[in-house]
DNA sequence: CCAAAAGTGTTCACGGTACACCCATGC
DNA sequence: GCATGGGTGTACCGTGAACACTTTTGG
């Protein structure tokens, strides 16, 4: 059979890429990475950072050349999401749309403008403006996915900056889960799973007293897994 | 822009279909429906049902459209499972796969042989021929997913008669968990989650005493996913 | 009467949850 | 010295796991 006997959709790639507001307040809150359309369709309007796969690169590869090229952002944590296909979909015809899922830490990436001025902000997750497409129901998706697996994969750990403070932490998973989580047993279930090394350092600059920092240790996370062990927070 | 002005991949979709081997004798295993190609490449190999996506489909129905022409089936539980785009994947040029599995009772559905003459078998998920592409990886992802997605959904029905026995579904979960479980703990769990209505009715023409049938009651596992429940076996 | 599977309760160990006070630091 | 978050232990309860015998039926 020809394969170019039959008329082919447009393949695009889209990335829901979140990261956690960590500024100096202890206001913390889950936001998304949203894109300004300078063209039409939806010009000016909010939309997932995106775009056509090439035709000689892999799914993954076209994510995150995208997410390279429209907001400066490279070797996240990315994950594949669903894939999009109501043939409605896109105004200008039939296009099929892979989701993505990114994890960024916000000390360490700033993001960047992309290079054709249209701007990248971020949005709290539940104050995002309307978007473009049916980029809504991709980012619920990807939300409803990130707070089943964030229980049951150490996938938190992506948004934070690698050095953290046991609080720090509660406060991830209680921003991510919307319910509070009891301090003492947090940190005893966590500390017990043997995942996490104290360092020899205390946070900086608090007024208060100042909290030991750690860090997750993969290859402990990886070896624990080969002998059956299950993250759950 | 232009949606055309670079070339598309070929966009196409394949199906992981399971069953459960219910035969008359006790012994049942979990099976994978391959299709054996007609056509070049891969002539004569074994391989996933499915094809290209129609211009004016949705995926689901692609799949849908694919699992009634290549093997008779219809009305089948079907969930989207991951999209392979690996640019070397298929050697007639760029082809991606959005990848479906489906969940079919062997004893409402007949898997007929596909229109033309190649033939439609089932296989033991554990001894399945060599497959064409990259569909071993495809099935090996669906089994993942399976046995992970069973534990905390109601999908194993899906797998038995609308009637079935206590030991049918305890003996479907052990076979796609790949472990044992205990029968008194596995009926004083299923039994008190109060998902299951017992008919009045009883297991016919066995040697040994009749178990009694029941059905699982989806309006009511509805209502207490409402109320916050969680399925886990 | 024998083979084969159905059906049925109790005990124990562990992990989840609830809960309140003192400590260290910066201002 | 006071405000702010850091850090710590115990008691209770519910759920998961282990475990064996009697019942029913057909052949």
């Amino acid at each position: 059979m020809d394969l170019d006997a039959y008329p082919h959709p447009a393949l695009a790639v889209d990335c829901v890429v979140f990261g956690l507001e960590t500024d100096k307040s202890h206001e913390t809150c889950l936001n998304v990475l949203l894109i300004e359309r300078g063209l039409e369709p939806f010009a000016g309007a909010w939309a997932l950072p995106g775009g056509f796969v090439h035709i000689d690169e892999s799914l993954d590869e076209a994510a995150r050349r995208e997410l390279a090229e429209e907001a400066g952002l490279h070797d996240v944590f990315l994950e594949q999401l669903y894939t999009f296909g109501a043939p409605e979909r896109d105004p200008r015809g039939r296009v099929v749309s892979v989701a993505y899922y990114a994890l960024v830490r916000l000390s360490d990436h700033h993001v960047r403008a992309a290079t054709d001025a249209r701007q990248a902000r971020w949005f709290p997750v539940s104050q995002r403006p309307d978007l473009a497409f049916d980029h809504r129901q991709i980012v619920d998706l990807a939300y409803q996915r990130l707070q089943a697996k964030v229980r049951y994969q150490p996938l938190g750990f992506e948004l934070l900056p690698q050095k953290f403070t046991l609080s720090q932490l509660q406060r991830m998973y209680e921003h991510i889960l919307e319910r509070p989580l009891d301090k003492r047993n947090f940190r005893k279930k966590i500390l017990g799973m043997d995942l996490l090394v104290a360092l020899d350092e205390m946070q900086q600059g608090v007024a208060h007293r100042a909290a030991r920092l750690y860090r997750f240790d993969e290859q402990r996370y990886n070896r624990l897994v080969q002998r059956g062990f299950n993250f759950e927070v």
